[in-house]
DNA sequence: AAACCGATTGACTGGTCAGTCAGCCAGCGA
DNA sequence: TCGCTGGCTGACTGACCAGTCAATCGGTTT
């Protein structure tokens, strides 16, 4: 038998088992009791995997939101229109959220809109996504592709807040998440920031 | 001596505490002690006035939030255009936060945003909000003021996430949060949304 | 002046957990 | 076969804090 059977990784085995106690529970009424279990691990490997139960949240966050980083930003080196760039943008994060929303569930909830703990320490990290958003539409208004008389930063805040807000109604069942609506919600976000609501 | 000093409300003196308060370290780490030493009063007193920690914030936010659910429908009620109704709403809530910033960065990082908590609680009033301006969209589209391919519930929540996002920005000084800023917001928001970004 | 009563006080309790640590065990090299 | 090493275990501890309650206080009624 050559092939030895590949180690197991605790690691990552603790950090899946932790989505998913975050995601059930939320973050502050998991205990690491919980994590452990879930993992099928005993209590103390977390801490040896982990230097506290903040950290399992802060790897889960931070991994994640480079990707978004890293997609934004390759996003925008690319030649295609403002409006294709924003799609692409509002793209990403809905399939990040249709493909793993546990994952996008415990990110949202309990560091991007829980400014007062998580969201506070990672808030470098969550403005860097609102600058690139800003940017693109600094461009855009740039080459008169965008309306030039309102401030780009509002723009941002507005479009990754709605983006944030529909995802939010997802995760909390206030409006229905079906497959359908994933793909809705991409156009509709951006036809509605830049085509506006009134007829044209 | 006819006059009598008016009775202290403690009750409300508590209350006004515990915005401080909470404003200040966020709910969480907040201790009741903390509370009663803000408004001047004894440990045991909080408990003579409230069931318990939870009751407090739950006082604080649906006090607040009957106010704009009365604001929403009475506007809706008025006889003006879709788009003047949408951006008393904005309005109104850009000006709660003008007003009162402590109460209002209480209600939305300790109770909008955390769904997982407190907005549990409230999911059915937090509801009503959005579907009063969902029904403001529809009855737009219905009048042909506004595109009828977009569901209002979807612009509702687009519409209510990018304003409670720039209030998110001025909290944690995101962005700047000048008097200048609050009015633009208002007009900003809504020309967004009902023009749209590209020029028409 | 004595009984009464609601407001007010703050020491205390019971329960909860995050994080520690002393030791166990499986595999490996000597 | 015998350490040795490092992943792994889980009982334990120390800190923290919401909520309780018996006692006190100040005003009012009888």
């Amino acid at each position: 038998m050559a092939s030895k059977a590949p180690p197991i990784d605790r690691r990552r085995q603790i950090l899946d088992a932790a989505i998913r106690v975050f995601a059930r529970q939320g973050f502050h009424s998991t205990r690491v009791a919980d994590i452990a279990d879930e993992a099928g691990v005993a209590y103390g490997l977390v801490y040896h995997y982990f230097k506290s139960k903040d950290e399992v949240l802060n790897e889960l966050f931070s991994a994640r939101w480079s990707l978004l980083l890293t997609a934004i930003e390759e996003t925008d080196r690319e030649g295609t229109s403002p409006r294709a760039k924003l799609e692409a943008v509002a793209g990403f994060i809905v399939d990040s959220y249709r493909r793993d929303p546990e994952l996008m569930k415990v990110i949202i909830v309990e560091v991007t809109r829980a400014a007062n703990s998580f969201g506070r320490t990672h808030l470098p990290e969550i403005r860097r996504a609102y600058d690139s958003i800003a940017k693109i539409v600094a461009d855009g208004q740039a080459a008169g592709a965008f309306r030039g008389d309102i401030d780009p930063t509002f723009v941002s805040m507005s479009f990754y807040g709605a983006i944030e807000q529909l995802l939010s109604g997802w995760i909390f069942e206030v409006i229905p998440a079906s497959d359908a609506d994933f793909d809705q919600a991409r156009s509709l976000v951006v036809a509605t920031i830049c085509d506006g609501l009134e007829p044209r």
